[in-house]
DNA sequence: ACCTGAACACCGTTCAAGT
DNA sequence: ACCTGAACACCGTTCAAGT
């Protein structure tokens, strides 16, 4: 049976979702594709650019196109469907983050909210910190949430805080210290309303 | 020669900070130390633990106490140091965060911020929400700039992006969220101003 | 209390050779 | 183009035995 670069990395995060991080090595994955362990560099260069692609996957699969609304609103959503594709596989928050780190990855994510800021009216040399900034709130809430969970369902603590009001809370904050840059001088009454 | 806890932990950052996190191996250290590899379970139960207790170390040498001062400089002071703290070591950053992702460290840090946050005056459903935000953003870009700083030095990219003026902004755009909730109704004039 | 010696059950990656 | 077989250079951890 011979397989493409996609079957790989289609069966790496079953093996991801499945069985974790730690269970996803390359000589697992070739045993799960009935293969030898060197057939896998046949596919991918090396361990590291499997798990960049995996996170790919990831993220691809929960794509959604948005639709037009206020720049706000597409801030808070683009935050939390990223969230979303990072808690719909096991360990998924933690390989979308490592790509990123490695600039190997989540960057149709960081446009998304460039652009949204940008259309807000968020001044130019504050866009890509503000980005950033957005983007380390929801992957290091997300990591530090998922994490919770698989130790919580593991037995390792019984009680789950209420994990998405907190993220929420938090984009909000983030969003209300963007919307206090914006306020322009005389018209201050929104501030920290929300809308 | 017969060695304590104290001076596996302290060789473990030493190995750390030259050699890297990758070759921070318990073989790797045992031999450092003129030692067999499982003579190391004699003072650390296991490799987490052990790197549970380089991220402590690494924390705890950068503890300074603080000054009074009014409660949003406490909280930039704080993740100031913070990031001070894990940009001292090589992978330092890293080694942090993964034993805060596993609530293994990062109490004191977390405690700091959380009690600035309240003499703020912000409300007790947001402290919890607000800490962590902050924690997530000075982690996340603190992860990244050392990540780009050691990219970079290995050669892999030339120019490094000024990242302390990026981590300042994002830390004050979160803190104009954080002003945004405390201007009492009818005081507006202070949102955005900063000061 | 602290350490040795030896083993167990693994890793990622390379490379000549096969079809 | 895709895969096998075999090897290289490693891992973390356990455990009986030594002093």
């Amino acid at each position: 049976m011979r397989y493409h670069r996609g079957d790989v990395v289609a069966r790496a995060l079953d093996v991801l979702d499945e069985y974790g991080l730690e269970s996803l090595t390359m000589r697992r994955l070739a045993a799960e594709l009935g293969v030898q362990p060197s057939a896998l560099y046949h596919h991918v260069p090396n361990k590291q650019a499997l798990l960049a692609a995996v996170a790919d996957e990831i993220l691809a699969r929960a794509r959604r196109v948005r639709a037009a609304e206020s720049w706000d609103r597409r801030v808070v959503e683009s935050c939390t469907e990223l969230r979303d594709a990072m808690l719909a596989y096991r360990d998924g928050a933690e390989v979308v983050v490592t790509a990123y780190t490695f600039s190997l990855g989540a960057a149709e994510p960081a446009d998304e909210l460039r652009a949204a800021l940008r259309d807000g009216g968020l001044a130019e040399d504050l866009v890509d910190s503000g980005t950033r900034a957005f983007l380390h709130l929801v992957f290091g809430h997300t990591v530090e949430e998922q994490t919770a969970m698989q130790a919580a369902s593991a037995g390792a603590i019984d009680r789950t805080p209420d994990n998405s009001a907190d993220f929420e809370r938090g984009i909000e904050l983030l969003l209300d210290g963007v919307r206090s840059r914006l306020a322009p001088r005389g018209q201050y009454g929104r501030c920290g309303t929300g809308e």
